[in-house]
DNA sequence: AAATGTCTTCAGCTTGCCTTCAGGTTCACA
DNA sequence: TGTGAACCTGAAGGCAAGCTGAAGACATTT
């Protein structure tokens, strides 16, 4: 059925040499391209000098662990898919894979025809999602970069800030209550009393302008349309 | 990183009831909604009702298998994201799920942390994606974005005449009493007396034209046709 | 250690939604 | 057609929800 097809560019960080040369040439049978890093430090500087479609993501490497480096990569605000590869086959370590943001994960040994499944998967589910760069009146925002710029002038945004424009610029017109809200900030258990909310909208309509977000009253906020 | 929390419209396709109802539990206290379906006519039945958010479907069915069914669905058109749930060890079966256009597969037995966090990956991922939406003549409502348009302008609605609305919309047929209304708006024992309903349902067909609801004399009140 | 900057809490103020009430309108049935 | 009951709807006060300035807690940097 599905046409699929896209060629993609994939950064496979691997340091087995046997398993990483299959894994690579299964890839480049299916008609994709492949770069190749054995250590995150190389991994770190491929991504620095140019975009890939698609991660793969070893998670036991020589120097240091690859749940953190996913979380980073994620912190940056990069989008990239990632799919894990993994010998531990531990639910707990699955979880944490999926929890920092992968996309899906492998457990070794894998079979190559279902890592081209996978791979397809992935290039069908992203397929036609170029870099977002959202337009509100005279606000720009660069959600893969991270960069709000107002009239052309750079807007500074803190952390919380931030998460709470991504989350109303990426669903245009839903409304978010409170509660919502709080539970995207604050990675559950950090349960958040007081109206912290309200003040980081107050912030940002200070800084953006009072009709970025819309107060619904008794049900919550949404993007101002403009 | 970000643990995103929008509350997702889950359609369960099981006929285990042990195991359907663990799941559904565990669904309901990740905040989503779940519906149940336990033969693959009931599912069909009811996503020609309304539109779900992600689809959880067993492999193995008294009434007949599901890839069938979820290559139909996506022959269909349709591309609300699926989980596989099968029995089925076999690295074969699941490429076969997966390229027949689900997004992901857990293998029985599985873990409920593993299935919240995997349906949490899928909510994340399709987050952006636009909402299913109920069409009334020219109103449109997205239940779970909290938005009405009519003829594509946006219809700011107070926090109850949106509880009114959605009562309504979620079950078109039926007749609701007053009664039934207030105990639905005001979480019991606020015994509210006086007019209100009447004077939100009053509201809501101004703002959203008179047939909205029909009154039904001495009875109470229905969504009206078209 | 001081400085810087962010996040949270608190409190007083502002705002607008909900309810109530009252008078008008419609409907069913005689 | 008349009558009563049920329903509709405009207006207004009260009060809860939301806004925002300020200050303390905490982490990070110089």
């Amino acid at each position: 059925m599905q046409t699929a097809g896209v060629k993609m560019r994939v950064l496979l960080i691997e340091d087995d040499n046997v398993l990483g040369g299959a894994v690579a040439d299964q890839i480049r049978a299916d008609g994709h391209g492949v770069d190749r890093a054995a250590r995150l430090a190389d991994a770190q500087d491929a991504l620095d000098a140019q975009p890939f479609d698609l991660i793969l993501l070893d998670l036991m490497l020589p120097d240091g662990r690859g749940i953190p480096f996913l979380k980073a990569l994620r912190a940056r605000g990069d989008v990239t898919p990632v799919i894990i590869l993994t010998a531990l086959d531990q639910v707990s370590d699955r979880i944490a894979g999926l929890q920092a943001g992968a996309d899906d994960y492998l457990v070794k040994p894998f079979d190559l025809a279902e890592l081209s499944a996978r791979i397809g998967a992935v290039s069908r589910r992203y397929a036609g999602n170029p870099n977002p760069l959202v337009e509100l009146g005279d606000i720009q925002i660069d959600l893969g970069g991270r960069v709000v710029t107002q009239a052309g002038r750079l807007v500074a945004l803190t952390a919380r800030e931030w998460a709470l424009l991504e989350a109303f610029v990426s669903r245009p017109t839903q409304l978010f209550t409170k509660a919502q809200l709080e539970e995207l900030l604050y990675s559950f258990d950090d349960s958040v009393g007081s109206n912290t909310i309200e003040v980081h909208v107050s912030h940002l309509r200070k800084k953006l302008g009072k009709g970025l977000i819309v107060t619904e009253r008794g049900m919550g906020y949404r993007l101002g349309q403009t």
